[in-house]
DNA sequence: CATCATACCCAGAACTTCTAGGCACAGGAA
DNA sequence: TTCCTGTGCCTAGAAGTTCTGGGTATGATG
């Protein structure tokens, strides 16, 4: 079952920091690693996963250079900065405590 | 310290429905209940909370009629249809679902 | 050599929420 | 009375993110 799509409004730049925090990687691959640790319930579209890189970039969070793929394609591999691991740090927070708020009030005590 | 705007994004309905879920209210109550039971965590603008009652209305999961608040002024009452509370169960499930996965991305486990 | 998966990209649409106002009125204070 | 505050509703336009639906290119495989 695929995440509800408005509700990653928001998550998705700390979701894709987050996997760039295991390590460099390339657009195609954040995608595939996302899908594949939350069992396909996650589904990044690449109209919205690239977008979200250049938006992250512009502001500093993380860094790019053109490199090849692990299967010898050309790629962009993408690598999280300084200021973005401080930014994922504050997302997180953010995160936890807004959907406990959320959830405080949905979900039945 | 009030809640990160953009995770609003996609949970505004539901949490209103579920504020009415508690009885007929009008729009600034519902505000006002938020608020309240979130410990100023939640703070929904009035520029969102009635466009979004519209929305809702105009999808049948409200309805509303005029009458008088409790301070004895003019106000529009909305209650919950059937409709309504079908689509808050379809949607607190999928809140509970999404959340869970985006929290396993980020969360430490 | 045709096809598939990989890999990147964009323009425009759709949608929600916010900003920043405005209007109206009840009740109490000055 | 007049003023002010809190209550209560509303809107237009801006801002921002994500999606739809395309497109391009290339390595590997049959």
């Amino acid at each position: 079952m695929p995440i509800s799509t408005e509700l990653l409004h928001g998550t998705l730049d700390a979701l894709i920091l987050k996997t760039l925090s295991w390590g460099p990687r390339h657009g195609y691959a954040i995608a595939r690693w996302l899908e594949e640790t939350t069992g396909d319930a996650l589904q990044i579209e690449e109209g919205s996963l690239y977008p979200a890189l250049y938006r992250m970039e512009r502001k500093g969070w993380i860094e790019a250079e053109w490199g090849v793929s692990e299967s010898n394609r050309k790629a962009k591999i993408h690598r999280l900065t300084r200021k973005g691991r401080a930014h994922l740090k504050a997302e997180t927070a953010r995160w936890a405590h807004s959907s406990a708020v959320v959830s405080s009030v949905l979900l039945p005590t």
